[in-house]
RNA sequence: CGGGGUGUGGCGCAGCUUGGUAGCGCACCCGCUUUGGGAGCGGGGGGCCGUGGGUUCAAAUCCCGCCACCCCGACCA
């Protein structure tokens, strides 16, 4: 394959276009490769979208390899089937929605989970039938309510999906397995970095879950790791708990005026004069949040959620634990009199309680610590309140935010925390869209079982921008060599005729040996505008015909070392070669 | 959806305060020169000034609404 740049649909620009703030957004616009067509979507151009076919055939060849098989939907689904499961409401705003002219309900996939059901439903009806893995490489619709940083987050994206169906857990087990390997091997042969960390199965459902995060302080994911190989995404730490203390022995609780200290900064103050020896701080002091939670039908319920003072309720980690309910801050003080704002106190709370709302607390709350915390009236707060003796909750919740420093909950280190760009999610899903949609098959006996599920997804478009974010430098793009537009970039500097000649006939000979080579055959343009071209683009071997030429020489690069060196002409696509499949 | 910012040729920007012929650099076209690090000179083409309404003799400029984009938060591959 031959791309002239004298024909080539592409125009690079000079200046950094003033909408793209990350470097993967930024040089992919500057190099030719994609053009923003609608908010949150962006049309491939020539050389991105072989960047683009290029991650899609490695995906694919690996999926094939582990016996999973390809299908394709429509892009156009029927509610029925998301009515089913429930997320015609719970996938709520992002949900792209459209009637036909006859007014019936219709979507645009933003995940397949139930339509891949249905056409296992549709087909198979024993265990014989079972494994079976299949899988879409499509356009996936979400309405973001806020797309950004280019391709990184769309509201239209290519996602590879794959679906596990087996008759047990055992058999769920080794399909999330075998996805978790053939995930590794995809990562592995598109250069890009990866951290494998336990998930929180969220809106999707189900219970076992763990995300392929690239490291990058412009990750949108927050996750963990310890120094002994703990790594989570920060929805899903699960906090270390403590031992239960002895009540016996404690002091009794006593109310006191602690005034103008609506917040534990203030209360901390008061409390050390109040009790210079005790050593106060922060996380002596119980902080109740109250929130309300949404929930997809729309009902609304108050919530309170205790955590030690010297954290704030985190919440990304609170809604992963409430999900699929949504949390807003709580604004109905009037309609809660005994709820006394910045002097909230346990003793009032839980479902059985003078106020009537639900009361979880953090895991740290066990039996026999003691706590300052409000005393349900302004001005006042109560110390030594004992939990489990003074007062009680409906559960815990891990809500409170994750500290650097914090213990793994493995005994593997203290926790550092980082960014990442979550580049694939497996799930195990088990039986809720198998039970919603009453996908059951005959077993060994005759009897009914419901199928138990797996999903698997990688975002296609979302890989491109992590490669371009790993392995761009200050030129330009430099793509790894499985995923570049072509494999090599000739030059021809100069405006001799033979250099052209010489350029075009290396160009040929490469082409006949098999690869894609992108040729700058360009006239009257000049080296620098070339080789400022040949950094931006990205190619990873850049060949400069030119002045060389006249000693019989060429230049060979390498750009993402930069390393060169000059070869006789007649050995530079040998040389190439050796590069290309090195 | 909340907070902040920005919308002027393909890209980057000035003009707006103080209303009156739409401008600069890059890119594009033509000519001549130039050819190893984003060339020079000369000549060109291209813009419903995001959009709808209002004020005014007159609006890129002033007022109101909307839309889009970017950033920070809340959601996801």
């Amino acid at each position: 394959m031959l791309l002239r740049m004298s024909t080539l649909f592409l125009r690079t620009l000079r200046d950094d276009p003033a909408d793209a703030e990350v470097p993967s957004h930024r040089l992919l616009v500057r190099a030719g490769y994609i053009r923003r067509a609608a908010p949150g979507g962006f049309t491939w151009l020539p050389l991105g979208y072989r960047v683009f076919r290029n991650v899609e055939r490695v995906i694919r060849e690996e999926m094939d390899a582990m016996g999973a098989q390809e299908v394709h939907f429509p892009a156009l689904l029927p509610r029925e089937p998301y009515e089913a499961s429930g997320r015609w409401t719970e996938y709520g705003d992002n949900l792209f929605r459209l009637k036909d002219r006859r007014g019936a309900d219709h979507l645009l996939g933003p995940t397949h989970e139930e339509v891949f059901t249905l056409l296992v439903k549709d087909l198979y009806s024993s265990y014989k039938d079972l494994p079976v893995w299949l899988y879409q490489i499509q356009t996936k619709f979400r309405d973001e309510a806020r797309p950004r940083a280019g391709l990184l987050r769309g509201r239209e994206f290519t996602m590879k999906d794959s679906y596990s169906f087996d008759v047990d857990d055992a058999g769920l087990d080794k399909s999330y397995a075998a996805h978790r390997d053939a995930y590794i091997r995809i990562f592995d042969r598109l250069g890009l970095d990866y951290v494998i960390v336990s998930a929180m199965s969220g809106a999707m459902g189900g219970s076992k879950s763990e995300e392929f995060l690239h490291p990058t302080n412009i990750g949108e994911d927050t996750f963990v790791r310890s120094a002994g190989g703990y790594a989570a995404n920060v929805e899903a730490v699960a906090t270390v708990v403590p031992d239960p203390l002895p009540v016996e022995g404690l002091p009794e609780a006593h109310v006191e005026d602690t005034p103008d200290t609506p917040t534990i900064e203030t209360l901390v103050e008061v409390a050390r004069q109040l009790f210079p020896d005790a050593g106060y701080t922060a996380a002596d002091t119980l902080k109740n949040v109250v929130v309300t939670l949404v929930h997809p039908d729309g009902g609304r319920e108050p919530l309170v959620v205790g955590v030690p003072g010297d954290r704030e309720v985190d919440l990304k980690r609170l809604e992963a634990q409430v999900a699929p309910a949504e949390v807003e801050p709580f604004a109905e003080f009037e309609a809660h009199p005994l709820l006394v704002k910045g002097y909230l106190g346990p003793q009032v709370l839980g479902a059985d309680g003078p106020a009537g709302i639900r009361y979880l607390v953090d895991p740290r709350v066990v039996p026999g610590t003691r706590w300052i915390t409000g005393a349900n009236e302004p001005g006042r707060h109560v110390f030594d309140l004992v939990a489990g003796r003074d007062f009680t909750w409906g559960g815990v919740i891990e809500a409170a935010e994750v500290l650097p420093g914090d213990p793994a909950p493995d005994g593997s280190g203290p926790l550092e925390l980082a960014r990442g760009v979550e580049l694939g999610h497996i799930f195990q899903l088990g039986r809720k869209y198998a039970d919603a949609l009453d996908l059951r098959v005959l077993d060994e006996t005759g009897k009914l079982v419901t199928v138990t599920m797996g999903s698997y997804g990688i975002g296609v478009s979302r890989a491109v921008a992590a490669i371009a974010e790993s392995t761009h430098d200050e030129l330009g793009l430099a793509w790894p060599r499985e995923v570049a537009p072509a494999d090599v970039h000739v030059v021809a500097t100069g405006k001799d005729a033979s250099v052209f000649g010489a350029a075009e006939a290396l160009a040929q000979e490469l082409v006949a040996a098999g690869l894609t080579v992108l040729y700058d055959d360009r006239q009257k343009v000049s080296p620098g505008v070339k080789f400022k071209d040949a950094e931006l683009l990205g190619m990873p071997t850049i060949v400069t015909v030119g002045r060389g030429l006249v000693d019989g020489v060429v230049e060979v690069r390498d750009r993402a070392t930069g390393e060169r060196q000059e070869v006789p002409v007649a050995d530079a696509a040998a040389r190439v070669l050796a590069a290309v499949r090195s």
